[in-house]
DNA sequence: GCCCAGGTGAAGC
DNA sequence: GCTTCACATGGG
């Protein structure tokens, strides 16, 4: 008998919660006045904070299992294992020096492709706004704690397909509007299974979403690393894209494809996730600092 | 005002 | 193949 209930310790080393939950990968978790951070994982309201040896979440409603947590969180993955695949260079040393205990979630796909689909040159508190307006118009009310502020899940693709452009636009989404809607409709009608993208290769299921117009390499990339379970997805950004040129070819002018191809083939089988750690290096180092 | 932002797709060499 | 540009919108 597995009993109920609003809170649960997750034991984990290594984990610094802060650099997980706002460096980039996933938007809707908001620093709270006193310690942690809230957030809404799988229809959840929940709050995190660190504590010595792991994390302690709460949620509205007691729960008798935290496997979605746990998943979401990654709280079983083996960080150490990963970062010995990586390439003992010294830029990526450093990045891992300075960026201890970052981890990459596994988020909800669907989220996780219309977030990122609005995330095309924007800034990421750009990012963070639009993805709440449209929590906060569209998506379902979650329960909260007394006191809290009020939560809504991340409206469904089909709850997206049936709003209009215009809707969308005043989401402050811009021309992103029509290619959310536009992979929403797909996705609602099954033309597009995210959930099968996982049995996919990663050639395959690179190619499967961007026939999503408004999704090229970099947005199929993110939503394989960040919730397709592809370790070996790298997303090239602007950020990625100066750590590479400045860190691996200074005073050179590689191509993209060159970049591409240098991507996929130095960082090894957990390639994203040294993306990420070039990725927040890069954005919390200033450049002056740089080795 | 100007430049840039976790890009993409089309058009021009 | 590579470079340039439009596309909305807001922050610095």
């Amino acid at each position: 008998m597995v009993t109920a209930a609003s809170s649960t310790f997750l034991a984990v080393r290594d984990y610094d919660l802060g650099a997980t939950l706002d460096c980039g990968q996933a938007f809707r978790w908001r620093r709270l006045p006193g310690p942690g951070w809230a957030g809404v994982v799988a229809g959840h309201w929940v709050r995190l904070c660190a504590v010595p040896g792991g994390l302690e979440a709460q949620v509205a409603e007691p729960v008798a299992d935290w496997g979605w947590l746990r998943h979401y969180l990654q709280v079983d993955l083996d960080l150490e294992a990963v970062l010995r695949t990586f390439p003992a260079d010294p830029p990526l040393q450093a990045a891992v020096a300075a960026c201890r205990g970052l981890r990459l979630l596994r988020q909800d796909p669907w989220e996780c492709l219309a977030s990122f689909i609005l995330s095309s040159t924007k800034q990421i508190v750009q990012i963070r706004q639009i993805v709440e307006l449209l929590c906060a118009r569209h998506g379902e009310p979650v329960a909260v704690p007394p006191g809290a502020e009020p939560a809504f899940a991340f409206p469904s693709a089909a709850r997206v397909a049936g709003l209009g452009e215009g809707e969308l636009r005043a989401c402050k989404m811009g021309f992103r509007a029509p290619h959310l809607l536009g992979a929403a409709r797909r996705v609602a009608a099954g033309e597009l299974d995210l959930g099968r993208l996982p049995g996919l290769s990663l050639a395959e299921a690179r190619g499967r979403l961007m026939s999503l117009r408004g999704v090229g390499d970099k947005i199929a990339d993110c939503v394989l690393l960040f919730a397709g379970g592809f370790p070996g997805a790298f997303p090239v950004d602007v950020w990625v894209r100066r750590a590479l040129r400045e860190l691996y070819f200074p005073r050179r002018r590689p191509s993209p494809r060159r970049l591409r191809e240098f991507a996929d083939t130095h960082f090894g089988p957990q390639a994203g996730y040294a993306q990420q750690y070039l990725f927040h290096y890069m954005r919390t180092h200033a450049p002056a600092a740089l080795p």
